[in-house]
DNA sequence: AAATTTAGTGTGTTCGAGCACATTTTTATG
DNA sequence: CATAAAAATGTGCTCGAACACACTAAATTT
């Protein structure tokens, strides 16, 4: 009663031969009026679903993925990435995958094309890519594209068809997120927005997190709020920071757009300024260290880790089991404190 | 030289017939000593991964699994189980599984010991518990055991050798994180425990917050924060509370270590008190409500949908893959606000 | 030495889907 | 009506692991 059918049940319930039944069910064509319709109304009847292992033994391919990303010596960010890599590897040991990570210089738009131009000539069944440089991800992809192989991207968000996924966040909610966090916990007063990077291919993320962050506070009907701006390069920061801070007193808090607060943190830890709230991104050793100690209060996870992960198992349920991709897949935005912070850390 | 490498494949290097291979790698013996030699010697040399999908193909039985949890109705706790349960199904469609849910009345020691009886009459393979009542629990995993039906257990810790494994919460750091939470944006003053929750069954559970809590404050040294305990029961639970705000006007926070938070959050509306600090757990319609309005401030996802589904895939990863059950995955405790509740709901 | 047991080995079938190919049936054409 | 062409249908093999069973060769018993 409750056995699964297959297509020879099919078959024989259809009065016909099991050929017949898989014409069908493929389009195949080549089937009469008559076959047809009496396979058809078995499948009304019953609730036919392949079984997927047996369709899989067949097709014995192994899949080659290559996921392109930042060196993780270059920027931590990316560090849990590879952790994720490592645990789809594992997941996904008992099939035929070639899983393969190609790292490229974050401040580099030539490794960057290199990097794709080499995984390319690889010419792996999918990709799964971090789209730093819109404009030259965006070539990549084409070529990709052109030979057939599937892209998925993650961390960045890139507009094109021939994308068949994402995996990431919403940058604009994490701010409003931030903003909430802010809202919570900080005193009355001037708040302050800091971008802190060198590298203008991160301008669009840190300027959704920033439309987010005012949004929120825009919304607030008594908002007494004064939010400020502030863009800090590498170089002369502290001396900039520390600058701003004697110029506006009255800040009660501070949202950094990206993983770098605890470079921040450091300044206001020497300003012994307890009364500055202070909300980051990212679960760095650095920014845990002073989440634990305080001086930073919130990280929000971007969930690096996740994100390949979940972008390497769609990949897989497609290859493999043959399921839809669906289009996007926003990651939850994790609030963190020093007491949840292990649960999100592997 | 990619290739996955076989039994046949395995049998070809070592000089013997996959047989013979076969009753090596399943120490079946009736083995020689030169052919498990050679063989070893093979395999020494390989990594060999058993194709898992072919291994199923052949082993085609019908696993059916049963969840055994408290019916939603009675408590719109466990509601989101129904859709890690839909999840589940719908994602493992394709392998031959019959997973059914049953419901006890979560008031009803009795109903919970019959659901489980009949439960165990239809013999299942495997069932994921609820153990709301621990000693009833402990009789029926161990009557499920001693049928060889495989029990694994969510929500609920429960203390047995039989338990192949558990997923859920430490409820002991929940209450760490709503302290690190109350610490965060409540001001110095009073702060309540309220255990609200008829059901003596959940006393374990309100207990170990309540520990993690008291100790987050205990650790800190020089905390400002007075902790009070308050036990409330539906009957007179209004005037009871309204006593305790009148009581103590210097309340600043309140930790609320069950779902009912919105109880106490109507209440504290009523008052027009918005200087009080509300944590609670859940993400029930009712509290996302208050927590939208800024009644509660914050809210722990404990997360049953993920729990269900985990604890579901841990069993399909078992049955269909022959892996390992992991004997215990504890999820992350999750920090909700108004502005990413939603990516927790579904 | 023949008969029988037993250890060791190999062969063949199964699972369900998919597809190539063979076969049968129908339709079209001289 | 015969024959060719086209359409429809069925058969049989593959994938890899698992296991039943058949078989051979060596060891033991009669």
């Amino acid at each position: 009663m409750d056995k699964k059918l297959t297509i020879k049940d099919i078959a024989q319930l259809a009065g016909v031969s099991k050929g017949t039944v898989d014409r069908v069910l493929h389009k195949r064509g080549k089937v009469s009026q008559k076959a047809l319709e009496s396979i058809n109304a078995v499948l009304e009847q019953i609730d036919y679903e392949p079984n997927l292992i047996a369709r899989n033994l067949k097709n014995n391919k192994i899949y080659s993925i290559c996921v392109v990303l930042p060196n993780p010596e270059s920027d931590s960010y990316w560090l849990p990435c590879i952790k994720g890599i490592e645990q789809a590897k594992k997941e996904f040991k008992a099939f035929n995958l070639s899983i393969n990570a190609h790292y490229f210089d974050p401040e580099n738009t030539e490794s960057f094309i290199a990097v794709n131009e080499s995984v390319l000539n690889s010419s792996p069944d999918a990709v799964l890519l971090a789209p730093l440089f819109s404009k030259e991800a965006l070539d990549a992809v084409e070529k990709y594209s052109a030979q057939n192989i599937l892209v998925n991207t993650f961390n960045n968000q890139l507009e094109s068809d021939e994308i068949r996924n994402f995996v990431g966040q919403d940058l604009y909610r994490s701010g409003r997120v931030a903003a909430k966090l802010i809202d919570s916990i900080a005193q009355k007063g001037q708040i302050a927005i800091i971008h802190f990077d060198e590298k203008f291919k991160n301008a669009v993320h840190m300027q959704e997190k920033e439309k987010g962050f005012r949004n929120y506070f825009l919304q607030e009907e008594n908002s007494d709020y004064e939010v400020t701006t502030l863009k800090l390069k590498r170089k002369n920061y502290e001396t900039k920071l520390e600058d701003f801070l004697k110029e506006n007193p009255k800040l009660t808090g501070i949202f950094i757009t990206t993983s770098k607060a605890y470079q921040i943190a450091e300044i206001i830890d020497k300003t012994k300024n307890n009364t500055i709230a202070l909300i980051g991104y990212d679960l760095l050793d650095k920014n845990i260290s002073f989440l634990n100690q305080g001086t930073i209060d919130f990280l929000i996870n971007q969930n690096p880790k996740q994100q390949v992960y979940l972008g390497l198992s769609f990949l897989v349920d497609h290859f493999i089991f043959g399921k839809e991709i669906n289009h996007s897949a926003l990651l939850p935005i994790d609030i963190v404190n020093s007491e949840n912070a292990s649960y999100y850390m592997e």
